[in-house]
DNA sequence: CCTACCGATCGGTAGG
DNA sequence: CCTACCGATCGGTAGG
């Protein structure tokens, strides 16, 4: 392997970082060939094969790089329900918490790698496990944790907080994303928007203990 | 073309269709080649080709076959659905209706057609919109057309039936079949229940118009 | 040379 | 995307 700190190499392995992810998103592994990313990075196919060892190799490290990003969401996403609940009435707070959600989630680039992954699921089992664990797993556990914490404050009632984060999550997303995911094209943002605000009314049907907040 | 009406003719097509519809479902449509497809058939790839133009076209056809069972589906749905809920009370219907659907639709051969038409979608955008418009949509629909007959009846209270049963098919089987596409494994037949019977009853919370049925 | 079928092989592609 | 090359794979085809 080249030496890390070399600028040179550190050049290198971004730019193939940077071109292979846009290839496997937008081609899929099968459809990107290392030529094409040593082509779109600038550099010869040799210099991708100095830094990485395959082509397996290469596409589990650039998957591993993108679920980075969904970890730094969720511990946003923590910071801003503790947040947020405290300061508003739980309906707009919900609302707005649904709002933001759904149009992080049903985005082209996340349509993109649920895609990918689960096209690439035969070959790398490992991978789309670990988005579903890293991404609307975790997700679910941050929502689960902010429901317990409302639950606790009397302004919600759930006995099973990760149950209620789950159908949080699926009442607001479900459709636009399965319909993104099958059909191609992201859904609107008024589409994603009235879904999610929707999903927010059944849910506070369920769990609003108090009816003058439904 | 050979004859269609040959028996040798039929019994090679049979085949082909029986083993291209194993292979694809559980190797996906790169990783079957036409020899295993042949192979599996019993014959040789040359009389797979007297028959079918080339390997896009004999996929097309196992797909579009495949589809014909959720349109089947849809229709049987339809009819035990209005027979059904006329029978018992809303909520004990709206539980039966929801834990059928869910093992239905969380089954192992759906998840693997899913699996390859969303990994396939790049290649073949029209299957994955076709199976979106004849699987979850057609279903949909056909939950929509019954909650407009139950609102007709008094016993639910929706202005957009559609997005009700939107928020029902997702409330019952969002999140296991996410789980499913994504990790692989199809979630025991226990999880699958609890999740579509606690989805029924969020339904319920929202939908039901007389607290004393919730 | 009607369809059906087989053994063998070619042309093109892609990872490395 | 410098060309060239390898070992392997696979969709589709020609001769008999």
């Amino acid at each position: 392997m080249p030496r890390g700190d070399d600028p040179r190499v550190v050049r290198s392995r971004a730019a193939v970082v940077e071109a292979a992810t846009t290839l496997f998103l937008q081609k899929g592994y099968a459809g990107t060939t290392m030529e094409d990313v040593a082509a779109l990075a600038g550099i010869t196919k040799r210099t991708v094969y100095n830094n990485y060892t395959d082509k397996e190799t290469l596409f589990t490290q650039i998957v591993t790089d993108v679920l980075a990003f969904a970890d730094e969401y969720a511990v946003g996403l923590r910071a801003e329900l503790a947040a947020d609940i405290a300061a508003a009435d739980l309906r707009t707070s919900l609302h707005d918490l649904g709002r933001r959600l759904a149009l992080a989630i049903v985005r082209a680039e996340v349509v993109a790698l649920r895609r990918l992954l689960i096209g690439e699921a035969r070959a790398f089992p490992a991978l789309g496990a670990r988005y579903f664990d890293r991404a609307p797993n975790q997700m679910i556990e941050v929502l689960a944790s902010g429901f317990r914490h409302l639950v606790q404050l009397g302004v919600l009632r759930a006995t099973d907080t990760r149950r209620a984060a789950e159908q949080f999550a699926y009442l607001i997303v479900g459709e636009p994303l399965d319909r993104a995911v099958l059909v191609g094209t992201v859904p609107t943002r008024e589409h994603i928007v009235t879904c999610a605000r929707e999903g927010v009314e059944t849910f506070l049907a369920r769990y609003a203990p108090d009816p003058r907040i439904r």
